[in-house]
DNA sequence: AAACTTAAAGTAAAAAATACTATAAGTAAT
DNA sequence: ATTACTTATAGTATTTTTTACTTTAAGTTT
């Protein structure tokens, strides 16, 4: 496995074996959006270290499987949750934060329709939960710093890439995005120039329906058109809700 | 070093030992400007593997060395470049991307004024050379890779946060600045109103000073105002210099 | 002193963001 | 049915920002 010959020395002729006794982990940040507030998704540990501690679903990384594709395998492992695209954030290695060992972590994040999915408890997880971002408990290891780096980044990533339409069901009104924007970015918009500012964007598609079973004038539902997204960019198009203040 | 009591399972009882064979680097991708040019720092290896290839300066990280560190530790170590302070952007862990093991890597990038810094080959580096990033070479394992990330991932944070200022010496005109952002953004701007754009977010210090040596009308010297850059963003104030188009 | 080069200030038009008003379209109660 | 009520949606006017361009100023070189 290590190839240990007089070649495959690091500085001061230290065999690189002395260097390979790392543990190589994911950690998943999902988020996830209901009644109007930002949720992270939790496992409880039935296993040790920090057995009956809440965590962020993650795991170590077997010697023969590619980084990039460990994120949705150990999400799927723990919680059951497919075809998840998760995006690396960063990357965590202090010393001391694993008590078995030295391991590295790489922080991966996704935003999901939560009511679409369905977490089931698995492998070494007791149970499975979503929390409110603003209320969370003491988290194993140093997953409260990987949250916190998570969230800033969610935080700083949605006002320049369309990444909140991935918490809205596929049809979706216009106050219902503008909601979910708001709870984003902890700002309020003005109605009619936030319709305007989505509208000129041409990144939606008006559908032929209205909502139902609302006790008011039922809005129109509109849905993302992600090809339409990707045509823009070529073009140049920057995808931009930044707030003042 | 490893915890290996009967705790420290992972999933199907495997245990956690099995996991701890990987190797964690570090590779860094220190950009320069040097005559209306963005630069690379790179070095060539004079030692196995990829002897005599063009690299980013990169090392393993020691077991007992925090992944923070380790960055700025192995430069220094490679080319004698201090205090340079370097910024994470993505890990990369493909199974086959080291020929000695499982090596997972970690970026980080930094931009310095090319000229105040002088490398120096050391350790297993048999050269350095700043490269043109128009005009790169192979470079040993997953570099081109590694460096693609890098630069793209510079060309996006250099509209929303002031890293332009670190290229520059202390002492610049707005030209020059201008210039630099003409080159790292790949836009013409109109110069007074790129003037205009820079001096209204009142980050920069007017000194009492001129160009020297000039053969036409000297501009007159700024410095970068850190201190006013910290307070402004505690205000909201978000630095911008997107380009439409 | 004139010609030349670049700095730096100014100005006017266009575009975008903002704040607000008005109207339309539905539901629910009288 | 009519009225009251709620929310959607369209419209408008004001302010601010961006853009394109012109003019003037300040130095150097011939």
């Amino acid at each position: 496995m290590i190839n240990t010959n007089k070649y495959f020395l690091s500085e001061n002729n230290v065999p690189f074996q002395d260097y390979f006794n790392f543990g190589l982990s994911v950690d998943c940040v999902v988020f996830g959006y209901v009644g109007e507030e930002i949720k992270v998704l939790l496992v409880q540990r039935d296993a040790e270290p920090f057995i009956g501690s809440w965590a962020l679903p993650g795991d170590l990384v077997p010697l023969d499987e590619d980084l990039a594709d460990s994120a949705s395998n150990v999400l799927h492992r723990l919680t059951g949750l497919e075809n998840i695209f998760m995006e690396q954030f960063y990357a965590f290695g202090s010393v001391d934060r694993h008590p078995a060992g030295r391991v590295a972590t790489v922080g991966y994040y996704s935003l999901v329709k939560s009511d679409n999915y369905h977490p089931v408890a698995s492998s070494w997880v007791k149970e499975t939960k979503w929390f409110s971002i603003k209320d969370l408990p003491k988290l194993a290891f140093d997953h409260n710093k990987v949250l916190e780096k998570a969230i800033n980044t969610l935080k700083r990533r949605v006002k320049y890439r369309p990444v909140g339409f991935e918490l809205l069901p596929i049809k979706f009104t216009l106050l219902e995005l503008q909601a979910l924007y708001e709870a984003l970015l902890d700002y309020k918009f003005d109605k009619p120039n936030f319709r305007k500012k989505i509208l000129s964007m041409d990144l939606l598609v008006q559908l032929d329906e209205v909502q139902a079973n609302v006790s008011h004038r039922p809005a129109k539902l509109f849905q993302f058109d992600e090809m339409r997204y990707i045509e823009l960019r070529k073009e140049g198009f920057a995808f931009d809700i930044t707030v003042k203040g």
